[in-house]
DNA sequence: CTGAAAGCGCTTACAG
DNA sequence: CTGAAAGCGCTTACAG
């Protein structure tokens, strides 16, 4: 491994001082470094393959060109690495690093990881919750720079990016009313979790708009096991049957079609289907493939640095002033499980 | 944000030079430093709440307490996350951050992030591949302190750890031996990944050793609809219809479960299904819960920090020398997909 | 036993 | 138009 090229090497090079290289190099040179010498350090940085030692530079400005991200579980979940990946990306393009560390939900951990990434000088902040819950921010961020993802400020004073749970759900159900059906039950997720009630929300506007009777929905939960069971109670006891589920998630949707498949009813035949999430490991591939909701975790990350690096190049927010919640779409994505139903 | 104290401050504060400071944190005091000095600089810095800044640090030991992870592909898998966190927490215990770059399956990309990373002043690499295979070191590896996470070497010059993937098959096959079955089936994986060959000759290995015929496996894939599939051949065509599968992960084994269910036979009645992964939103909540083979997703992350760190801290390794291929161990949960065969 | 100096690599006023 | 100096915060020889 060769040592790396400082501005001094580049300097003796081209035979000038080190502030001309620097100068030059940032693309003050104009006006000020007569062209032929710009022209010499251009190609002495070329030739030694020079780029800033990121270290000193960061110590120089008290910038860093990295984004400290705190999340509070990485591991589960998986298609929320998808945020973590869309973050990453959208921060390499702008030559930013992600510093990421995972709380486990733990509020202390939390504490000192912002305490931890703000003495390494990270430029900015992001909270990014694995599920959709409210943020109260830490005190540690005052002053900072920083975007919530996947969770919101009650308070509103920072800003934040979420997925349109309503109307996502919304347009599930919307999706089973035009395809004929009527009596459609929601299978919905555990009470703690605040995407249960808003997408309970959607289902239940959705069906007065279509001035369909809206019944209550039925708990359920986010794992397999939880699907299967709702699914059984609702098709083995309501009177008529269902012909259309709005299932709380994907996992959920596969208990679901599993409890209906060994009832002997098939999937989209007897019943439709719908889940939510776009869980990559699992919508694409089920037997039938499942029609479902995409979370947008990706452009949740996207966004968030994307609000980050506006900030950080110096757009204006009021102090004070609410900051924006920003509302991602979370589009409709129609496969194999859902049909029209028998008359 | 409170500016940070700095060891001048420190220094005024206890009324000596920053040397003393420097020398008294960093535990070099005694035999340098008067007493009642050091009790003042201890008794400073705690009034301050100093820690030194670490890009200043940084830049002076050219060492930055940061550890570079390149992964092919962080989002897909979910549990492989675990990695990740294993790594990081291990990482934390020590002081050390883990700066991730994706470099999404692209040489290329690949190549940039170690460089992007090296230029980042990062104490050691840790290259992660999702799911395991053969890793042909990056050249600007070389002179690094590296570790491999469910990759290897080819050459063996780098550490690495992996699952050990043979004997989890063989743990599998044998607990379906054990538990009475005879006509045993392996579903397997695509035969483009490492895994798919090394539990073949695991299952091989433990059907002769039981002296059972060894029949050859049954080509599956990873995702839901390929156990369906092959499921459903298996199941139909059989003759007599096994009574054991073995499956190449849990995502196929739903769908085995799946085919099963619509054959109208039951699991672990009828058959009896284990996977491999323990997937943890799969295994525990499927109908019925699945027995499986964990993959040794945050061991191997722990291990290869481990590995860093103690190389790091001056662990002699004689360069040239094969460096260590560790094989972590596949634990088989048992849970409700394995039963007894009829008679 | 302790302080002043040098230096890690960079950029930004400041003289000339 | 250009170079010498200062300084970001730290540690490590080096004088005294």
């Amino acid at each position: 491994m060769k040592r790396r090229a400082t501005s001094q090497d580049v300097a003796d090079l081209a035979g000038v001082s080190r502030s001309a290289v620097s100068l030059v190099l940032n693309g003050r040179g104009q006006g000020n470094i007569s062209v032929e010498k710009q022209a010499a350090i251009l190609a002495a940085a070329e030739e030694l393959d020079y780029s800033p030692n990121p270290v000193a530079l960061s110590l120089r400005t008290r910038r860093s060109s990295t984004i400290g991200v705190v999340t509070d579980s990485i591991a589960t979940a998986g298609f929320a690495g998808q945020l973590l990946q869309g973050a990453s990306e959208r921060a390499a393009a702008h030559g930013y690093l992600l510093l990421v560390i995972d709380s486990q939900h733990d509020r202390l951990a939390e504490e000192r990881a912002f305490e931890t990434l703000g003495s390494r000088q990270v430029d900015g902040f992001i909270y990014a919750a694995m599920s959709l819950r409210a943020y109260e921010p830490s005190p540690g961020l005052s002053g900072s720079i920083v975007a919530l993802a996947n969770c919101f400020d009650p308070a509103g004073q920072l800003a934040s990016f979420v997925p349109d749970e309503v109307a996502g759900s919304r347009s599930a159900t919307r999706h089973l009313i035009e395809s004929g059906h009527r009596e459609i039950v929601m299978l919905t997720g555990t009470p703690d979790m605040v995407a249960s009630g808003l997408r309970e929300q959607g289902f239940a506007q959705e069906l007065a708009a279509a001035e369909l009777p809206v019944r209550p929905p039925i708990s359920a939960g986010w794992e397999i096991d939880k699907g299967y069971a709702a699914a059984m109670h609702v098709l083995t006891t309501f009177e008529p049957r269902p012909t259309g589920l709005v299932v709380a998630n994907d996992r959920a949707a596969i208990g679901v079609v599993l409890a209906a498949t060994s009832l002997g009813l098939s999937v989209p035949r007897d019943v439709s289907v719908i889940g939510y999430d776009d869980d990559e490991n699992v919508a694409p591939w089920m037997v039938p493939t499942l029609t479902t909701v995409r979370l947008p975790h990706r452009e949740m990350g996207e966004a968030a640095i994307q609000h980050l690096l506006d900030q950080i190049g110096g757009a204006v927010q009021t102090p004070g002033a609410p900051a924006d919640k920003v509302f991602l779409e979370c589009p409709l994505i129609i496969r194999d499980s859902v049909g029209q139903p028998a008359r």
